[in-house]
DNA sequence: GTCTATAAAAGGATAGAC
DNA sequence: GTCTATCCTTTTATAGAC
């Protein structure tokens, strides 16, 4: 089954940790090279040119979200709302290895793309849809603790937004507290969510 | 008052915009000298070189979040709590005119620099700690709707949590809803908050 | 599919006259 | 303080042998 990674797929692999690491612009050919040790031929073999190699990048990242993120994340945890928080938990394990440098490779590279050609935007947009699906999944597993006018999607959506403005923070300053306390917050929304998932259950 | 803009200070424009425009790393010397009709030598009198010129548009953005921000965000506003509505408000307007390309130009540059030197990562994060506490300012103002337990310093980081969270999925989408939807959770957030301060009350 | 060599362009920065 | 000209490096990408 696991047989020896092809050339390409040491180039995507290295390209992976270079684009997370120093942002795609950053990155240059001769690094990825020096990195994977292949010449140029090799590489412009298996990509056309540097961009489809950042479509191979955000493809890797889009397909091994499940196995790579989300299964690793929710090994022992089987409660969906603490799947979630789980999952959170992964980003802040990451940032704290990283000294608050690795927060989420998808949304540096969102920002950093200021006019991204089509096929870039839409593997950005899937790998952020493919992420807020895995979680609306888990709100919808919990729906009976989650208020009936609750919108799932959009507080799929939210969980996105706390964990991504959570980890800009916390890159910025260098300080793993400013994600701590968005992640809190987040929980308190939740708390507040189920508080009145309990009412309505009491007045029914 | 008003007399004609030094070089300096044309140059320091252009990169404001063009750093917000195309990011950091994509903006050339060249791009910046064409926009302002200068030609290196002047740049390079005014500022060592282009990191130099980062760190003076930080410090204009720092220096200018009052007066190009707040004050018209908060035109008429007076209520303390619509006023942080109002600021988000006009990130949203900032993303509507400019389809869901402009979005929060600290926010960018923030997740582009993934190793900034110090002068930069501070100037950054200044510019956020600018941020939050004129929303802090606000929730300090409506102390009395707010539960005691509230931690005013961690509810602004978590608006701009939000903030920043949203227009990163309204950009990479290209559709205001992600923003909208990200608003309209937080405001949710805030009325939950003001229902347990107001069982507060009534119970005192 | 991988190697070496190199083209072709763009980038940041400098020199020195005015 | 601004002008022109240019140096030097880096970068993406290609050519063609093996």
């Amino acid at each position: 089954m696991s047989t020896r990674p092809t050339t390409r797929d040491r180039i995507v692999h290295a390209a992976m940790e270079l684009f997370a690491d120093k942002g795609y612009g950053a990155t240059s050919i001769a690094d990825i090279l020096s990195r994977t040790q292949t010449n140029s031929g090799s590489l412009y073999h298996a990509f056309p040119g540097k961009q489809d190699l950042l479509l191979a990048v955000l493809d890797a990242y889009r397909t091994g979200i499940g196995p790579m993120l989300l299964e690793p994340a929710w090994g022992v945890v089987t409660d969906p709302i603490e799947r979630i928080f789980a999952l959170l938990a992964a980003y802040r394990g990451m940032l704290a290895t990283s000294d608050c440098t690795y927060g989420c490779p998808i949304g540096s590279l969102a920002l950093e793309l200021h006019e991204p050609d089509p096929p870039v935007r839409e593997l950005l947009a899937a790998n952020f849809q493919a992420w807020t699906a895995a979680v609306e999944a888990n709100l919808a597993a919990a729906r009976e603790r989650l208020p009936v006018s609750a919108d799932l999607p959009a507080l799929a959506e939210f969980v996105l937004t706390v964990m991504e403005g959570g980890v800009m923070q916390a890159r910025t300053y260098r300080d793993l507290g400013y994600f701590d306390r968005a992640i809190a917050q987040l929980r308190h929304h939740f708390a507040g969510l189920a508080a009145l998932a309990e009412k309505e259950a009491a007045c029914a």
